[in-house]
DNA sequence: CTTGCGCGAATTGTCGGAGTAATACAGACG
DNA sequence: CGTCTGTATTACTCCGACAATTCGCGCAAG
């Protein structure tokens, strides 16, 4: 391959950036990813010639098979022979994969799918408030607090700030000790610091969210499931109402 | 490997059974996936020993590191240089994972998952009708009546019975119209399918399921969110009563 | 003319081996 | 006692070949 470069001028696909930790596979992992879930590839049928893409890429056959190997793993494309691997429908796609949800917003998020996501928040995180105020140990209200404290200390305008933010999300999810839920956090806290990220974007913030998340806090200290849950309510249903009106503006 | 049989009598891991369709690798992630979810392994550190790991599988090393690919993608593992790859902490599951919650019930259930993922059926699905109740369109409601009618011929003792179950659900996750939360479905879609079959398998359901579901496919159709949401709540904690008694039997 | 069967070609699947890169660990050094 | 460097181990990447599968086409039989 030493010599390859001098003919071939192929580097319309970006070498692809390995810098990030992540190994080469993990690299063409997400380049692909991102291409489908971003619709440049399209649910229909693609990606045929495993050898002459691998090419394409710069990268041997055996790590792109791997790659394919995650991209089917969270249900995006499928590989059959002879027919080569097709991009599933994307009502089989595991659109709460974690990574999945960073391919989605790696490019311009699509605001339906947005608004998709703040409604599932609006479904389980109340709910999970609940849960929380009934099960939460000493540890879940002091790693509240603690989140809480560092939301005060930056603000959402920095990535500490919104790291707390996601902490104290976290925490509650954490608190209900329920597995389901806690595994639903990493898609949650995801969804939680894109859409925050792109209200940010567009202008600050025009409310104050500590006095929102300190009720929730509070709530759930004390014990008390109804508060703890229309706090929450209260909570998501505000920041939908801000990102919607960051969107209109 | 022809001649290898007849020294090492290493068929312990039990061949990988790729009668099923799926590819070698695809019989060897389950393989290791079942391990890992059911505990075989532990989230310690194991795994090491790429090449006589895969030797030991009686597969070649592209096989099995695309096995463990695949379960990196689903938060199983991490691969490190020099470190080996070793199984995550629980929390780093993708516990909704479809493949990940077959694998958890491929062995004998673990009760407390199996209640936590009732817990979450009662969160999302009450909230879920109640979305469907106002976005439904006439197909949406012609499937749920379709799945009803397919429920009331076939029991839920036999598999159709239980298909047409899990149709019901998803009809009801598809008329959200969200696609979170129908990405949603198919992890509630195996928790229904994993869960009633676990109920079956004790003794006959002792309660009829279809006026339960009458009630929320009525409450659907006619646009009444507040009955549709009152309805699934009921049909999710009876399930769930019915699996308590069962476990306790 | 229609229908069924089998052969061939194209594509993914599997294999084994060689060389590279990264890093945990230990030992030397300040 | 802390820091640095070297080394050994491990995963990562690449390569080329062969096997398995299956779709499509042509041929033959009805």
């Amino acid at each position: 391959m030493e010599d390859s470069e001098g003919s071939i001028e192929l580097d319309l696909v970006a070498a692809p950036a390995r810098s990030s930790g992540r190994r080469l596979r993990g690299a063409v992992a997400q380049q692909l990813g991102i291409a489908i879930v971003g619709g440049a590839i399209g649910p229909g049928e693609r990606l045929t010639g495993e050898i002459e893409h691998a090419a394409l890429l710069e990268v041997s056959r055996s790590a792109y098979r791997e790659a394919v190997q995650v991209l089917a793993a969270k249900g995006l494309v499928e590989s059959r022979t002879k027919a080569g691997t097709r991009v599933l429908p994307r009502s089989r796609w595991n659109l709460l994969d974690p990574d999945v949800l960073a391919w989605a917003f790696a490019g311009e998020p699509d605001p339906g799918f947005t608004q998709d996501l703040f409604e599932l928040r609006a479904v389980v995180e109340p709910a999970a408030a609940r849960l929380a105020a009934i099960r939460r140990t000493a540890e879940d209200v002091a790693a509240l607090h603690a989140a809480l404290h560092r939301m005060r200390r930056h603000t959402l305008a920095t990535e500490a700030g919104r790291a707390a933010d996601r902490a104290f999300h976290d925490a509650v999810l954490q608190a209900t000790r329920n597995d389901a839920l806690i595994s639903l956090s990493a898609s949650i806290g995801a969804a939680v610091k894109w859409t925050t990220q792109y209200k940010q974007r567009l202008r600050a913030l025009p409310r104050d969210p500590i006095p929102d998340h300190a009720r929730v806090s509070d709530a759930i200290a004390a014990g008390d499931a109804a508060a703890a849950e229309a706090a929450m309510r209260a909570l998501v249903e505000l920041a939908l109402e801000d990102t919607r009106r960051s969107r209109e503006a």
